[in-house]
DNA sequence: CTGTCATTAGTCAGACAG
DNA sequence: ATTACTGTCTGACTAATG
């Protein structure tokens, strides 16, 4: 078959950041980071200058979206809560998220590589994997081309990581972050991959870590090491047998250029834990606001919901979820509203809650008929 | 009639990722 | 005073169906 191809996986550097940088060159070298809720923009000073918040003055819930190099330098790393990390740095910088700015950036990047190589399969804001099999000329060639591309079209950089499959190329492209480009063939794979921590591999993440860790495990060259046989009775036969072939460098999984959504989700963490009767109001409201806001996502986007779904996190950071399938598909946020509700009904409430979310799945598109009937589905009768 | 097996849908939790 | 939000996938379990 055609086991001789080419991939690539190219990632934007520390890509909030960097595209925060466009906007505000003055803090280029500086300890950044973006996230946070509330964080106010940048101030302008009678003098001209900017001030700008810092980690020290932050306080709330939030957590760190992406930070610069020179942050990560001081510990400071994405999903890490801010208040945690206003300890270790805080006189870094802190911008809010400009998610409008994100998405335009996103869209000329992925144009721009488009206009070299057509067949790209969207790994969300800031990374795709792309197709150079069918493309004649030379490997280092087409990623400088593809990088500079990029450059021209957005001002900022990324990383590129190329080799057979998506598996090797997600971790290439990571190997000489940032502004880098990683070739690797089936050959390198003792010399470069096997010396990495297993938890480089896409889709082994801290729990599996732990567990190859509790048994010895500790790089791919030691899971290389290890027995299929071993692997399928500690982890199970499709995990095991995974594990096997991921140490060996084997993926053939094709490019998916083109998906339908699967769920469609709103959920809010709030400022303060609340508990269900004591704040049964403000609760209530922000229940049937999320219904809202999944409704309207659906509507926008075309589609509508045969299985609402919700999710709560107590104040132990532990989470519950319900879900409830519906005979008909809604799209109204009084219907989502309505099963949400039924949904509330089977969960304890007895702790305060942090977290409350709305989720809509069983996705079908939304057809003008079913518009026209102004939200009566209308189901082929028998 | 009873038990078993295969298959599917629904539900829920948890892992993972960007 | 630690821990967002959105989305996908999988395993485990139950119930229903044949």
């Amino acid at each position: 078959m055609n086991s001789d191809r080419r991939i690539a996986h190219l990632d934007m550097d520390a890509f909030f950041a960097s595209v925060e940088l466009l906007r505000y060159p003055e803090l280029r070298g500086q300890a950044v980071v973006v996230g946070g809720r509330n964080v106010h923009q940048p101030v302008l000073q009678p003098d001209g200058s900017k001030h700008f918040a810092r980690l020290r003055d932050y306080a709330g819930r939030g957590v760190i979206t992406t930070s610069t190099y020179e942050a990560r330098a001081l510990g400071v790393f994405s999903g890490m809560g801010l208040m945690k990390s206003a300890q270790m740095a805080p006189d870094a910088i802190l911008l809010p998220a400009n998610f409008d700015a994100y998405r335009e950036s996103s869209r000329l990047f992925k144009a721009a590589v488009a206009s070299i190589a057509p067949k790209i399969e969207d790994r969300g804001i800031d990374e795709i994997y792309i197709d150079l099999t069918d493309i004649p000329e030379e490997t280092n060639t087409l990623a400088r081309r593809i990088k500079q591309a990029v450059f021209d079209a957005t001002g900022l950089t990324c990383s590129i990581g190329i080799s057979p499959n998506k598996l090797l190329s997600k971790i290439c492209s990571d190997l000489e972050k940032p502004n880098g480009i990683t070739i690797l063939s089936m050959e390198d794979i003792p010399a470069r991959i096997w010396p990495l921590a297993a938890k480089k591999i896409n889709g082994i993440g801290p729990k599996a870590s732990e567990r190859l860790a509790h048994y010895g495990i500790n790089t791919v060259g030691d899971l290389a090491a290890t027995s299929v046989e071993f692997l399928v009775t500690k982890f199970g036969r499709v995990t095991g047998a995974w594990l096997a072939r991921v140490a060996h460098g084997i993926d053939e999984r094709p490019l998916v250029t083109e998906s339908e959504p699967k769920s469609i989700s709103r959920e809010s963490t709030f400022e303060r834990d609340l508990h269900a009767r004591q704040d049964k109001a403000e609760l209530s409201e922000i229940f049937t606001s999320l219904c809202m806001r999944v409704a309207d996502d659906l509507k926008r986007k075309g589609y509508a919901s045969k299985t609402i779904g919700i999710k709560l996190r107590y104040a132990d950071f532990h989470s519950v979820t319900r879900d409830l399938t519906l005979p008909v598909s809604v799209s109204d946020g009084a219907e989502i509203r309505k099963a949400a509700g039924e949904c509330l009904k089977r969960v304890p409430l007895t702790q305060r809650i942090r977290l409350l979310g709305v989720r809509a799945s069983g996705l079908s598109p939304l057809t003008q008929s079913s518009v026209d009937l102004h939200g009566i589905q209308a189901e082929l009768p028998l």
